[in-house]
DNA sequence: TTTGTCTGCCC
DNA sequence: ATTCTGC
DNA sequence: GCAGAATGGGCAGACAAA
């Protein structure tokens, strides 16, 4: 048996993109934990007495091998009677022209079929197919011309310039291997991923969809769709429901590698596809299976999505392992890296529509049209996906009429979400000033109320649709709601049809107090009944986006906030307007003010929005580069509102806590430690109890530095649980208490896990809301750092706020 | 039935 | 959610 | 300034296991 060693043979992940090569496995011990990853935490009640990564890895391969070879052929030839009886049947029938995929010439006669599609062929597609076909008694001799075409598929340069590539060129030899295979995708996924630059990244995905649409058009979909790591518009609740623990386990089986040895190769590469990959490369069969098809593998994944029910965990497992089977190299890899819905290769939604528009163009004008043209057809399209996030619709659009009447097929629509505008950090006032404009400038000051966006789709039926923040359905959650609005006289009787935006709170029904987040997050999501309620709400409506059959977007804020407040009535403690003040930069006095009424009242803070869209201004007053905008265009500047948030300023609270242990980071920060878990300590016993974990706010530079501090071998970690540690977490080593660090959040919760200050407050313990880390506090001691009691305070002064009277009467006093 | 694990989605 | 980094 | 990546606390819901 030839002997493999875990770096050696084509195996080699060229993991990140900077250039570093994967930690080799050379101190002893290198090992990387994450916890959606190995979940199980058993694998962790032996951490000690893991050997290195190489024995185990070892190990596992000689098991693997031979025997494990026979276990899939046999696999191989059930799974092609099931599908002869199943699936491929139907496929006969439904599907003629792609059945030679596999047969002995492996060509295929559908070259005219592929140059005409319609709609419904790159909808979402019913049949289930793998991409598997049964082979024929003679493929051995047929199967080589085809395995040259896939062998020729990794001399394709996506990444160059789009008037250098043409698609022509490989339409002949790929053309034998329609439907489009997933490995022409994953090739894409390669190059991408070993480049920065965003020029390459938009050149190669281009260039794939103009092959796509010349190769096999039914495949584009399917291709954007694994490409921008989800399976659906987030509006229909299609869920994969693969994490770690399923994946760990098909890997198990499908590698044969055992749990710890695939935690070690876990630990080594800091990403499950790299570690997929290699468990993989190390399995070999008698006879390859047959290969995948882009489509294939995105019918599959629906196929997941859709397992309901009692033994659906399993099922999923099985159809994870049937692809991973499939998969051969760096198929592998992404295939995974998709389960996980982690490409991790740097194009995720501008990327993909940049992309759509230009290859439309290119296809359309030739590969030398003109720049305006491209601009032209990238504004088009990123508005269209904006007013119509769909890219089942969008592409559907773009095949049946072009770029330019993108607009017309793929228009906004009721009950179809529309991406929402957000907001833009700023520090504190001074900031915000500067950045809304001059100090003639009119902006309106809202409540930044603490609880869950609502957009708020009504039509002429009557009909109401709530969406989240990304865009989810939760229309089933807030039937009250919905209640409100129907039944209490809410929508004026001029109002036919709307789309209107809010933050739904909870509220105390009968004072109208507002309440928390954490009491806002014990509301039931799915299914609600009226009737069984606990936790009161109210819309706090703050923009409108369309009403009564046109749009709003194009609008002025000033105009749009005058429309939602002339169509609807506000009902106490159920439907208000957001809180508001109208300003300048010359009302400093009066946005404090507002600033403070707004923390009072249990809110985060401030909105920002500009009132009047300015025109383009050469005053040397304004150092902006880039006008705020009064529109509801998140397309043009996803981040137009500014927002001011009490723990953004310099001068908000801060806790002084102790790196009491870490954990091994993941991708770009596989070399350090990320997170880290933090701990408050307790003066009197000297114990340290556990507050957080902390992932961001660290520089490179500080990363680097962390480590060196903390590497394995020297003294400042341990494996053990020192005695006078309270945390339920195990991070992979505990660090010896020595520094102090600055961490800042934004809220003291009540926690069910973490141990800090448990029995003060409560009987839970007491974490952060997004904690994030300051600076080193290099002049302070471990002993010096934040106490249980000072956290418990925090947590008391902020459950304060909100009793009006209270705070008045201690700003009187003080 | 009850308890525990896993996942996705809110912020 | 927040933050950092490269383009 | 954009785009993307890496990951925070904490909840309900869906299953699996006990």
């Amino acid at each position: 048996m030839p002997k493999r060693t875990t770096d050696g043979g084509s195996g080699t992940p060229k993991r990140n993109r900077n250039g570093t090569a994967a930690t080799p496995a050379s101190s002893p011990g290198s090992k990387r934990t994450l916890d959606f990853f190995f979940t199980n935490r058993s694998l962790n009640n032996s951490p000690v007495d893991r050997k290195p990564y190489q024995e185990k890895a070892e190990n596992g391969n000689e098991i693997a091998d031979e025997e494990l070879a026979r276990k899939l052929q046999a696999q191989f030839d059930a799974e092609y009677h099931e599908l002869n009886q199943n699936n491929t049947a139907r496929q006969l029938v439904q599907d003629p022209e792609h059945t030679t995929i596999f047969d002995n010439t492996g060509v295929s006669n559908s070259e005219a079929d592929t140059l005409k599609i319609s709609e419904s062929d790159i909808s979402v597609a019913e049949t289930v197919d793998c991409g598997v076909r049964p082979p024929s008694p003679s493929k051995e001799v047929a199967l080589i011309p085809t395995a040259a075409i896939y062998g020729s598929i990794a001399t394709i340069d996506f990444t160059v310039s789009p008037p250098k590539f043409d698609p022509i060129e490989h339409l002949t030899a790929l053309k034998r291997l329609i439907p489009a295979p997933y490995l022409l995708l994953t090739h894409l996924f390669t190059q991408v991923d070993a480049t920065r630059s965003r020029i390459k990244i938009i050149n190669g995905l281009t260039n794939f969809i103009r092959l796509l649409m010349l190769l096999d058009k039914s495949a584009i979909t399917s291709a954007v769709w694994l490409s921008t790591n989800s399976i659906g518009p987030p509006y229909t609740a299609l869920e994969l429901g693969i994490g770690g623990s399923i994946l760990s386990k098909a890997l198990k089986t499908v590698s044969g590698i055992s749990a710890p040895a695939l935690k070690s190769l876990y630990d080594k590469y800091g990403d499950i596809g790299d570690v997929a990959f290699e468990a993989k490369v190390s399995v070999r069969t008698l006879v390859d299976p047959p290969r995948l098809s882009i489509k294939g593998v995105y019918d599959t994944l629906l196929q997941i999505a859709v397992a309901k029910g009692s033994k659906s965990q399993e099922l999923k497992q099985k159809l994870v392992e049937k692809l991973l089977i499939r998969g051969r190299g760096e198929e592998v890899r992404y295939l995974t890296r998709t389960f996980v819905q982690h490409l991790r290769i740097g194009a995720v939604r501008t990327t993909m529509l940049t992309a759509l528009a230009r290859a439309f163009t290119f296809t359309e004008y030739g590969p030398d049209c003109a720049q305006d043209k491209l601009q032209k057809a990238e504004e088009i399209v990123r508005q269209c996906y904006a007013r119509h996030p769909n890219y089942n619709d969008i592409i559907a659009g773009l095949l049946v009429s072009g770029v330019e009447k993108l607009a017309e097929s793929c228009p906004m629509t009721l009950h179809i979400p529309i991406l929402p505008m957000l907001g833009s950090i700023t520090k504190d006032m001074s900031e915000m000033l500067v950045k809304i404009g001059n100090e003639h400038t009119e902006f309106a000051c809202e409540f930044k109320y603490d609880g869950q966006r609502a957009q708020i789709h009504y039509d002429e039926s009557g009909k109401i649709s709530i969406f989240s923040r990304h865009l989810d359905l939760m229309t089933d959650k807030y039937p009250d709601i919905v209640d409100v609005l129907q039944s209490h006289r809410v929508i004026l009787d001029s109002t036919r049809s709307f789309i209107l935006e809010g933050e739904i709170v909870a509220v105390n029904e009968v004072t109208g107090a507002l309440g928390s987040f954490q009491s806002l997050s014990n509301r039931g999501r799915k299914d609600v009944q009226i009737a069984s309620i606990s936790v009161t709400v109210c819309l706090f409506a703050f923009d409108l986006m369309y009403l009564n059959g046109e749009s709003l977007l194009d609008v002025p804020f000033r105009t749009r906030r005058e429309l939602l407040r002339s169509s609807f009535a506000p009902v106490p403690h159920k439907f208000a307007f957001a809180e508001s003040i109208d300003a300048t930069p010359l009302d400093q006095d009066a946005i404090s003010t507002f600033f403070r009424s707004s923390i009072e009242s249990k809110c985060e803070g401030i909105m920002v929005k500009l009132l009047d869209s300015i025109a383009a201004t050469t005053t040397a007053s304004t150092r902006r580069t880039k006008s705020l905008l009064s529109t509801y265009t998140p397309d043009l500047r996803r981040e137009s509102w500014l927002k001011v948030k009490k723990d953004y300023d310099s001068a908000a609270d801060s806790l002084d806590l102790v790196p009491i242990g870490g954990w091994y980071g993941n991708g770009r920060k596989s070399n350090f430690w990320s997170p880290v878990l933090l701990a408050v300590r307790d003066p009197d016993t000297g114990v340290f109890q556990a507050v957080c974990k902390c992932m961001t706010g660290f520089t490179d530079a500080m990363y680097k530095e962390t480590k060196a501090k903390y590497d394995e071998g020297t003294i400042n970690v341990t494996r053990l649980k020192p005695a006078d540690f309270e945390t339920p977490l195990t991070p992979e080593y505990y660090w010896v208490p020595q520094e102090v660090w600055e961490i800042k959040f934004a809220d003291v919760t009540l926690s069910p896990l973490y141990p800090a200050a448990q029995g003060i407050i409560s009987d839970r313990g007491l974490s952060i809301r997004f904690p994030r880390f300051i600076r080193k506090r290099d002049d302070k001691g471990v002993d010096e750092a934040s106490s249980p009691a000072f956290l418990a305070e925090l947590y008391q002064r902020q459950q304060s706020r909100g009793a009006e009277d209270q705070d008045d009467l201690y700003e009187q006093f003080y």
